[in-house]
DNA sequence: AGCACGCCGACT
DNA sequence: GTCGGCGTGCTC
């Protein structure tokens, strides 16, 4: 027998393994196995096919050995894998590496050992004698091991030399990199009579009182054992007295495998009742589940969606189906899960980017087990979990570009890779939105999915009142004397004054986006990206956003030796520095990616503000992503152009759907909010719509523009980047691959073209842009892609220029 | 992706 | 002469 495996590498085809006889009856598909690939690698491939022909032209190895009982992947799994693979342009094995937690897929690691001491004929080089100094004093190591702790790099040539005069032998070991989390336990022993106690312990103090406080705590928890760090937590004790008590056998110690994800608290409240709006909208939404398989929820901000979703979560329990949570990586906060917690208590599983991997295969292991969540709450990639009975996916804030995965393979998109999940496990999709993206509400719009509206915020909290500002005006009249227009300075002071919290938003992290010359305007750009560098004040850097290089202010210009620089433009930090200038004494705290780097600070400042210990928050985008927070009174959008100012055809949604995200932070019960827009364009529709909360204007008049310029949903789009570090050879390669796509594929295909940002990590970028008609087939379009990739790669000059497809850019 | 192999320039 | 860098090709 034979089997096809996918391999954890980038590489589009399944490799065809022999299988061993005694392994006959026991593989299956979706069964890990260790497999040998090149010299001497070994890889956990996943099994995806048995059949019985052997593949010619080339010779099968066997596979060494099966870690499974039981399939790890399950059918519709694989299935979803392969609809990603052909759909997004994406090799298996990518598929395979983002889809499960890098534990389960343990790869090989060379050893080697000494077979005898240093043989005279042989000289060794001074490197040769290091590896063996280390290796007798270590015994066996890892050449990994071997090649970071003595700094050598490409070890392997000295390792050969080594191997070939007959000192030292290697040999393969796979380590399990899943190991489960073990505790030390501690219990009484039962076989001292209590009465005799006292005795064994005799004048020692601590270990009287100790010994106590152990007695009372189990009894509290009505348990035998406990951890020594309980112990430890609720007692005084140190380490040296616990030990005397095991030592005189009072007491025992033992290891006990514990869970990391199981829940620590339990408490549990049932769903609250809907209102009488919330319960038409949920019984709309069942009701078209009944002849749709996909549905949208247009709630505007705290109109009380959660709930619904709650109570939709609750039916799939009677039915005993299981439910997939999708939120976007940021709004994954403590209140949501919290929120869900006390309803499901440990039905519920989270999955995001701050659990460990060790986590993450356990809470794999767990939907394997025959007690699985019933509930998962994740981001993206837990769209991959081996669920067993999905009945629903819930798709929160829907509209949310972090859906689709941009920069490594596979770019997928998580809302529609959900609705073809669900397509594949009988199950229905809920996508819910205060502003739905332009595809999906067109889609309500011709039937494909059902739509459900709450326009009523819950407890009839009031809409906020829109301002817009000209700044351009304000300036001309010599009105702004800051940053801020005099009418946003006095809101913030009202609110202030009245106890209230202000949100202030700036799209751009840093202090000033680029500094340049007084003189003749020169401005400072990353040495390996085509990208202005950002002014960092607080680092005293300047920072390139796409690699992250920083350099140093320069003295000069180096151009025309000019001293003065000026700073153009405003980020978060000048916004937050121009806010402490202006109130003094006020808590400010800002909030973007450098400052919420660690792995708590974003909670923190997060429940800071909510505290109001914080009374001003400025931020990027993050602050805008589903928080609620119930004293904000006001909220400035700062420089709003630079929302729409982007070279996208969905700079404008985009722009519409933050700052209507950004409104909904204000306003509180019984009090209307404000929002301060500031541009120095006005008189762009844009802004009329937000003002006029007016969804279906704004999107009729996107739907009639991306119409005329053949944009989604009237054609799919799919980008194709080519990199190379050669300009010439990035420049032939595109113009080929797109003369060449031209054949089939016609006036579809566009450029190539350089991209704004045209060069990044030292590789010139060329893109080229496929609009293809709906009516094409995906297929027939994929077709051609890959055909043409073919012919690129027959070039032999174009062989190694690298290739990215990016299907539904967002 | 890794890793081997082969070619080339540059140092003890 | 050998060390280390980089381009090329292959992995069932």
């Amino acid at each position: 027998m034979f089997a096809d495996v996918i391999l954890p590498l980038p590489l589009s085809n399944t490799f065809t393994y022999a299988v061993p006889d005694e392994m006959n009856d026991k593989i299956g598909k979706g069964y890990r196995v260790i497999v040998p690939f090149g010299r001497r690698k070994y890889y956990t491939a996943i099994v995806v096919a048995l059949h019985e022909n052997e593949p010619k032209h080339v010779e099968t190895k066997e596979i060494c050995s099966l870690i499974d009982y039981h399939p790890i992947v399950n059918e519709y799994q694989l299935k979803l894998w392969e609809w990603i693979s052909f759909y997004y342009l994406s090799s298996l094995g990518d598929i395979y590496k983002a889809a499960t937690p890098s534990k389960l897929r343990m790869e090989s690691e060379t050893c080697v050992e000494l077979k005898k001491t240093e043989d005279e004929n042989f000289p060794l080089t001074s490197t040769e004698n290091n590896i063996i100094t280390y290796l007798q004093n270590k015994g066996a190591a890892k050449i990994s091991e071997i090649e970071k702790n003595l700094k050598i790099k490409n070890i392997f040539p000295h390792i050969y030399a080594l191997t070939g005069k007959g000192i030292i032998s290697t040999y393969e070991t796979i380590e399990h990199k899943f190991k489960p989390k073990t505790e030390k336990f501690i219990s009484l022993n039962r076989e001292i009579p209590a009465n005799d106690i006292p005795a064994l312990i005799g004048k020692a103090k601590k270990q009287h009182v100790l010994f106590e406080q152990i007695i009372t705590l189990l009894s509290e928890k009505n348990a035998s054992c406990i951890s020594r760090e309980e112990i430890f937590k609720e007692t005084e004790t140190t380490a040296s007295v616990l030990d005397g008590l095991i030592k005189k056998n009072i007491l025992c110690q033992f290891t006990k495998e514990v869970s990391r994800i199981a829940p620590k608290v339990n408490t549990t409240r049932k769903p609250f009742p809907l209102s009488e709006r919330q319960q038409q909208a949920f019984d709309e939404i069942c009701t078209c589940f009944g002849n749709k398989n996909t549905c949208l929820l247009f709630g505007v901000t705290s109109s009380g969606k959660t709930e619904i979703y709650i109570h939709l979560i609750e039916k799939m329990l009677l039915e005993k189906k299981q439910t997939l949570y999708l939120v976007p990586e940021i709004a994954l906060t403590t209140q949501l899960t919290q929120r869900l917690k006390v309803v499901f208590g440990d039905k519920l599983g989270i999955y995001h980017s701050k659990i460990n991997d060790n986590e993450r295969a356990e809470i794999w292991h767990k939907m394997l087990s025959d007690n699985p969540y019933k509930i998962v709450i994740g981001v993206r990639s837990s769209l991959f979990l081996p669920f067993r009975q999905l009945g629903l996916i819930i798709v929160d804030e829907e509209h949310e570009n972090s859906y689709k995965q941009q920069q490594v393979a596979p770019r997928y998109h998580a809302r529609d890779t959900a609705i073809v999940l669900a397509q594949i496990s009988g199950a229905n999709v809920l996508l819910g939105s205060a502003t739905p993206s332009i595809e999906s509400f067109y889609n309500t719009k011709r039937g494909k999915y059902g739509l459900v509206i709450l326009s009523k915020r819950f407890e009839e909290v009031l809409m906020p009142k829109i301002i817009i500002e000209n700044t351009k005006e304000l300036r001309r009249k010599k009105k702004m004397k800051s940053i801020f227009s005099p009418t946003l300075i006095s809101h913030i002071q009202q609110a202030l004054d009245n106890e209230e919290q202000v949100i202030l938003f700036r799209n751009r992290r840093g202090f000033a986006p680029r500094i340049e010359c007084k003189l003749c305007e020169w401005t400072p750009k990353c040495k390996h990206c085509d990208v202005t560098l950002t002014y960092h004040k607080y680092r005293n850097e300047l920072v390139c956003h796409y690699c992250n290089k920083a350099y140093s202010i320069p003295v000069e210009c180096p151009v025309c030796h000019e001293k003065s620089l000026k700073f153009i433009g405003q980020g978060t930090e000048q916004v937050e520095e121009e806010i402490s200038r202006l109130f003094p004494g006020t808590n400010v705290a800002r909030m973007d990616t450098d400052t919420t780097h660690g792995k708590y600070a974003y909670e923190r400042i997060i429940s800071d503000f909510q505290n109001k210990k914080i009374r001003i928050l400025v931020g990027t985008q993050m602050v805008s992503k589903g928080l609620d927070f119930d004293n904000v009174s006001v909220v400035g959008i700062i420089a709003a152009d630079s929302l729409l100012n982007y070279p996208d055809f969905r700079s404008h949604e985009r722009g519409f759907q933050l700052m209507m995200q950004a409104s909904g932070r204000a306003g509180r019960r019984n009090k209307q909010g404000t929002v301060i827009i500031q541009t120095t364009q006005p008189e762009l529709p844009i802004y009329q719509f937000i003002a006029e909360n007016n969804y279906e204007g704004f999107f009729q008049m996107q739907l009639a523009e991306r119409k005329i310029f053949k944009y989604p949903p009237f054609n799919r789009l799919i980008s194709i980047e080519l990199k190379d570090k050669n300009e010439q050879r990035a420049d032939a390669a595109s113009l080929y691959f797109a003369d060449m796509l031209r054949r089939s594929l016609k006036e579809s295909v566009l450029g190539p073209n350089k991209p704004v940002i045209s060069r990044i990590r030292s590789y010139y970028i060329r893109e080229i842009l496929l609009k293809p008609e709906n009516k094409l087939s995906a297929k027939f379009v994929r077709d051609c892609i890959r055909q043409t990739e073919q012919r690129l790669r027959e070039q032999p000059e174009f062989r190694y220029v690298v290739l990215n497809y990016n299907v539904d850019p967002v």
